[in-house]
RNA sequence: GGCCCCGUCGUCUAACGGUUAGGACAUCAGGUUUUCAACCUGGGAGCGGGGGUUCGACUCCCCCCGGGGCCA
């Protein structure tokens, strides 16, 4: 998000890459998991196509010029080998001899002299003392190249301005530094986003990342609601701006501002920020996206909205709308529109009490003469039988909400009954009746 | 083990030497109320610890502690 954020702000292109040089780590599964994570959060961002390049020859190349001028060498030494001779030099970096033999990895050779440091946006200038870096291995025994050999000559061939990466790649950075510079390439600007902790601690992996937007996504959370979150995630405004639109959040941002401190993600704050995104949202738009969210649910909830009057689905939405914080718990409220009452047990047997009888026929009646039948006339006519009945209002309005939806939590009553409309209101009222009595 | 990063309410954050340390979520207490939410009002809650520098430190420096990362 804030490498789209970035872009969008600078006028410049996202290009997002996936270095794969260990086949282990980013499988095709990964790849496709924060492809989608990306289409989800709606960043507009010209998809074009999904290129997949073939670098190995490129660094093969890379290796024998640095090994053929001197940067690199070949090393057999073992990690074994390496911690014996740090142990023998006080903890300074590994240097080894040149030794072109089978199987042996090659290492780029590094200063003894000076600091590599990295000018980072967020952090500032970050020192590295060379006498304390290993030579370390940017090829394996059998000529494959490492992550830090193969990004720097990527970043160098693709003429990248701009990395924003996680944290965790800090430290890899003075070593891509030190082949930059081998190379004789201008290195690119560096920003290390602080990492994002999980409620339960640790941080997220890029699998639970990813998989955790997929949830997001299932529970029916507004994109737009997501991308303000996750903004608010290491970068606040000065003026506490919380509410933030998109448009807003690419004039505002700036990754300069972004925070150092890793954060850890509230499902409570997402659940409130997307609760106000949905109250806010046009009509027409929230029906979309609930039909849009229903779809990828089962058992014919989608099918059953989409075979309603879109009087009824309109209706159905305005009611729901100031109650339901995410588009998955919009649709349990306003089910009894589109399909039978739910059968919850519980309800009907905290409700239904033999009392509740005289209650539900007298509104039955009512119902059955009413003139109008919208929320103000039937607001009027029930507030009428509470009085005549002498009851207090929840004793009539729960036994009623229990016979229309099967659930004691619904919209409000009486916008309820007039989305329902009045025979089927009544006929379900009828039929709690009749249930009542055996 | 070496190197590096980070440390403000429970959580996300604002502050860039001078504020009663601000806001948001959450929480608590009221209000509203036909259920559940939502909504409104109010309260509690924080600078990891210790030294310095300074007239004055959340802000600068050092040490420690704690958390994390990379390499091995």
């Amino acid at each position: 998000l804030y490498n789209w954020l970035l872009a969008r702000a600078s006028g410049g292109a996202l290009v997002l890459r996936i270095e794969d040089t260990d086949r282990e780590r980013s499988t095709p599964e990964n790849v496709e998991q924060i492809l989608d994570a990306l289409q989800y959060l709606e960043l507009d961002w010209d998809e074009g196509p999904l290129s997949q390049y073939d670098r190995r020859d490129r660094h093969r190349e890379v290796l024998s010029e640095l090994v053929e001028g001197g940067q690199a060498y070949y090393d057999p030494s073992t990690a074994a080998d390496v911690r014996a001779w740090k142990e023998a030099h006080g903890g300074a970096g590994y240097r080894g001899e040149p030794r072109e033999e089978e199987g042996a990895a090659i290492r780029l050779r590094v200063p003894d002299e000076r600091e590599t440091v990295v000018d980072d946006v967020i952090r500032g200038p970050v020192h590295f003392e060379n006498r304390t870096q290993d030579d370390f291995v940017i090829a394996r025994g059998d000529g494959t190249p490492l992550y830090n050999l193969a990004v720097a000559v990527d970043d160098a061939d693709m003429g990248i301005t701009d990395v924003v990466r996680g944290d965790d790649h800090l430290s890899n950075t003075p070593k891509q530094l030190l082949v930059l510079q081998a190379l004789g390439s201008d290195p690119p600007s560096y920003a290390h986003l602080p990492l994002l902790h999980s409620p339960s601690g640790g941080k997220l992996s890029k699998r639970e990342d990813a998989a955790s937007v997929q949830e997001l996504r299932d529970a029916g959370y507004l994109p737009a609601a997501v991308r303000n979150y996750l903004a608010l995630l290491g970068w606040g405004t000065e003026d506490d701006t919380t509410l933030l639109s998109t448009e807003e959040l690419v004039e505002r941002f700036s990754i300069d501002r972004v925070g150092r401190s890793p954060a850890v993600f509230d499902a409570r704050k997402l659940r409130w920020m997307n609760g106000r995104y949905m109250r806010e949202l046009p009509l027409e738009e929230y029906e979309r996206r609930l039909a849009e969210h229903l779809r990828s649910r089962s058992e014919g909830d989608a099918e059953a909205f989409d075979a309603a009057p879109p009087e009824l689905r309109r209706t159905a939405c305005a009611i729901v709308q100031d109650k339901a914080q995410t588009m998955d718990e919009a649709w349990p409220l306003i089910r009894f529109l589109f399909r039978d009452p739910v059968d919850d047990p519980k309800a009907w047997e905290k409700v239904m009490k033999p009392e509740a009888r005289a209650m539900l026929s007298a509104a039955a009646d009512a119902l059955r003469g009413a003139g109008a039948f919208d929320t103000d006339a039937l607001e009027g006519l029930l507030g009428d039988v509470v009085e005549r009945l002498g009851e207090k209002p929840k004793n009539v309005y729960q036994p009623i909400r229990v016979a229309i939806t099967g659930t004691t939590v619904s919209p409000g009553i009486f916008d309820s009954l007039a989305a329902l409309g009045r025979d089927e209101s009544v006929r379900r009222i009828d039929a709690a009746i009749e249930r009542l009595g055996d």
